[in-house]
DNA sequence: AAAACACTAAACCTTTTGGTTGACAGTTGA
DNA sequence: TCAACTGTCAACCAAAAGGTTTAGTGTTTT
């Protein structure tokens, strides 16, 4: 027994370089083009543009083109299944866990933030 | 503003492979050395032995010298962190928070299990 | 002492990743 | 219309990832 969910793959490579979550924090502010994800990135824009398409296919990022622009925005559900996975080993590091208990309690009571 | 902490590469990187995360879940039922971890993974010996490293630069894994075997274990801070780090998006996938909130609340009643 | 065991190291290979540049295509604003 | 804007595509490259085999080191068992 080896074969897990193969969308795992791609959720956690996609997370694994630096200019992605990035560009997912930015996201995580509300919608972006690809000229904006691109800009604070110090790297050509065609490799921010495959950047991207690693979301795409981590399915982490949804896009749809309005005119020239075409407009990213997050989905969540990669992401919260990915989280679900890492939460099998909270016998291992309880005091953290705790910790995190803790924080999501504090997020919980936080107000909206509507988007940019 | 593109560096982050660097430790999240390792990390996420060291979770995108199906055989270190099976490792990880042989290591979450308790210590185990590298033949063990190797056994189910329909691959050679020492390729399962490079995955381990992978794990250990993540530092998601602890190895101690035992005579002949070398035994592992997990370190839970690093995958906590990694887990706090995909939290800062609970604004856009809520849904899916409520109902990771809801599996917290469910395994935190659970029994210890012991090692093996 | 010798064999079996647990593991590392090195050499090698193929594929993927992450980046570049240059050319092109569609859309929009002047 | 035409230039600027937004983005893709293709060709190319270097480095990293993931695997193999063969050989070697140290430990334990018989």
């Amino acid at each position: 027994m080896v074969a897990q969910q193969p969308g795992l793959d791609d959720v956690f490579h996609a997370l694994a370089h630096p200019a992605r979550r990035e560009m997912l924090r930015q996201l995580s502010r509300g919608e972006r083009n690809l000229t904006e994800l691109a800009e604070p990135l110090d790297m050509s824009f065609p490799a921010a543009s495959k950047h991207v398409r690693v979301l795409e296919r981590a399915r982490l990022v949804r896009r749809r083109v309005e005119g020239r622009s075409h407009i990213c925005r997050i989905e969540g559900e990669p992401m919260a299944k990915a989280v679900e996975w890492m939460e099998a080993f909270r016998r291992i590091w309880e005091p953290n866990f705790a910790r995190l208990d803790a924080l999501l309690d504090e997020l919980k009571q936080e107000p909206e933030t509507g988007d940019r």
